[in-house]
RNA sequence: CGGGACGUAGCGCAGCCUGGUUAGCGCGCCUGCUUUGGGAGCAGGAGGCCGGGAGUUCGAAUCUCCCCGUCCCGACCA
């Protein structure tokens, strides 16, 4: 396949449109890969669905090796599907009525649909199933942002396994992670699978991807030798060991006047930030005030507050404070509060500086166990510096772009839609299910993000709109043609640049657009009938003829 | 939803503060000639409801108010 450049719609821009911040967004912008609609939408320009079906084709190619049989359900989806699962109340939904005042939604996933048609299976025989689809989402998003990388509509390839029992679904869910990380591989982007959400609902079978990049949404911690990932929100690190000041038999009241944060805390008794506790008292759903301690170098992680809390909460008011603690924020200790403790792991070990409930005051050598009783759990934000829970390694922070989820979900939706089968032992029991999500619009954001510079992007020869281009200068028409010929014959695509522009637009539109094989035909190819061959990614180049470029 | 910024030609911007000819510049686009291996030169040309509405004024891109849109930070995020 041949396509001239001369022919094509093909709008590549010598800048950046102003409002684009990210790499990605730059460069699929200006080089004619994508446009922009109304914020969150954007159309998709020939060679940029060129990529996006490319990315499609290997994602399908490798839901069908392991057995995934793929469907197209409806967008437009009867209300009444969310309604029996409850998620109709989600405040991302688009609500729209026909013309009888029935109402629809848009769905941000098909849970409900694959669900929906998962009804007619009847027998544990039936089982397992896999299904997926590649189809639009829509998503009424807060905040749309950085082009492809958060967008109000997109197509997402949704997968869904249905099983007759746990160990059947764990089957299903590790097939499905085999699968993405061969589907990221081939498609040429670095992503880690990583532990997603703090799991309020005790899920643990749940997994983002993460890919590095330079911009995005997520914060992705590894350990630099390889044995951990997380993300930031849940991730553990391990911090330096505090510098404790001599051990005390009890806590020691000390007048701090004007004193109300841990670093003034520090300072003024001189001892190690990381020796004094962080009171952070917190309100519960339930109305009850629990205390959130941490080390005074600490920030609340909040995710994982949900998660050890088991509950929404929220920063108690001043009022809740006086309340619970006799004293105002500034003062505040573990040290007789009648309430909950919760403390985090670092403060098991060792003698910390506490708010002694009592304005101006603090105690020193407070210890956990000894002087107060608390639930220990880890609840601090990971930061730059701390190690590896796993090897004491170096954990290193990236910002990265979640391009895919996996997660089992158990009989969440089959109850509510009634989808159950009947089991070997006669029971009638609930489908077992599992979910899986891919991005493709996201997954070539993350490339052009880890490969693009400011010259263009390196796509991967497996998505790359075209697998050569032939760039044709004055004279030289005829040889670009034979090269582009024999490129054709051997099945792959060509996108032979015949426009009547000057090499150096050529150049430039060729290391923007990003293919990674550029030949070039021109006046040397006059006289020595060679063309030149040119690897983009190593800038390796060799003369051929042009017969034998295809080599 | 809170904070901030910006809407002037396809793209990037100036003009606005201090109201006053026909609203400018660069790139791109069209025509012609020259040029032709890394974004050419000359000449000529097309292209604007200055985001929208209301007001102030003899007169508004410019001042005032309202609305809309877009981007960034935060909140939110199945």
């Amino acid at each position: 396949m041949i396509a001239r450049a001369s022919q094509l719609f093909l709008p590549t821009l010598r800048d950046a449109p102003a409002d684009a911040e990210a790499l990605s967004h730059k460069l699929l912008v200006r080089g004619g890969f994508i446009r922009q609609v109304s914020a969150g939408l954007w159309t998709f320009l020939p060679l940029g669905w060129r990529v996006h079906r490319r990315v499609e084709q290997i994602i399908r190619e490798e839901m069908d090796a392991i057995g995934g049989q793929e469907f197209l359900c409806p967008v437009l989806t009867p209300i009444e599907l969310w309604q029996a699962t409850g998620r109709d109340k989600i405040p991302e939904l688009f609500h729209l009525r026909d013309r009888n005042s029935r109402a629809y939604i848009l769905p941000i996933t098909h849970e409900e649909t694959f669900t929906f048609h998962a009804r007619e299976i009847r027998s544990y025989r039936e089982l397992p199933q896999l299904w997926y689809h590649f189809q639009v989402k829509d998503r009424d998003e807060p905040r749309p942002r950085g082009a492809l990388l958060r967008l109000r509509e997109f197509i997402m390839k949704d997968a869904y396994s249905f099983d007759r029992d746990e160990e059947g679904a764990l089957a299903s869910f590790e097939k499905n992670l085999a699968a993405y990380h061969r589907i990221f591989d081939r498609c040429g982007v670095e992503a880690h699978a990583v532990q997603a959400e703090s799991g309020i609902m005790g899920g643990k079978l749940t997994m983002d991807f993460l890919a590095p990049s330079g911009s995005g949404e997520n914060t992705l911690v590894r350990c630099e030798r390889g044995d951990y990932a997380a993300d930031a929100e849940i991730a553990r690190g391990i911090p330096r060991a505090p510098e404790f000041p001599s051990r005390l038999d009890k806590p020691e009241e000390v007048e701090t006047p004007g004193v109300v944060t841990c670093e003034a805390l520090a300072e003024f008794l001189g001892v190690d930030l990381a020796a004094t506790s962080k009171a952070m008292p917190v309100t519960k759903e339930d109305g009850s005030v629990v205390l959130a301690l941490l080390r005074g170098d600490d920030r609340l992680a909040e995710s994982k507050l949900l998660s050890a809390l088991g509950s929404d909460s929220r920063p108690s008011t001043d009022e809740e404070i006086r309340a619970a603690f006799g004293a105002g924020g500034g003062s505040l200790g573990p040290v007789g509060f009648a309430g909950e403790v919760l403390a985090d792991e670092t403060l098991r070990e060792g003698q910390f500086v506490a708010g002694a409930n009592r304005d101006g005051y603090h105690l020193r050598g407070v210890e956990a166990a000894r002087d107060y009783q608390p639930r220990f759990a880890d609840i601090r934000e990971p930061r730059e510096g701390d190690r590896c829970p796993e090897c004491g390694g170096r954990l290193v922070f990236q910002t990265a772009i979640e391009v895919g989820h996996i997660f089992n979900f158990g009989d969440k939706y089959s109850s509510g839609l009634e989808a159950s089968f009947l089991d070997e032992d006669g029971v009638e029991k609930p489908l077992l299910g599992g979910s899986y999500g891919i991005g493709p619009a996201r997954v070539m954001a993350a490339i052009v993000e880890q490969r693009g510079d400011e010259q263009g992007i390196l796509w991967p020869a497996s998505i790359s709109p075209y697998d050569a281009h032939v760039i044709v200068l004055a004279g030289a028409e005829e040889i670009a043609a034979q090269a582009a010929e024999a490129l054709s014959s051997t099945g792959r695509s060509v996108l032979l640049d015949d426009r009547d522009a000057r090499a150096g637009e050529k150049f430039a539109d060729a290391d923007l657009i990003g293919v990674p094989l550029r030949i070039t035909a021109g006046k040397k190819s006059l006289e020595d009938g060679l063309v030149d061959v040119r690897d983009r990614e190593t800038g390796e180049e060799r003369r051929v003829a042009p017969d034998e470029v295809a080599g």
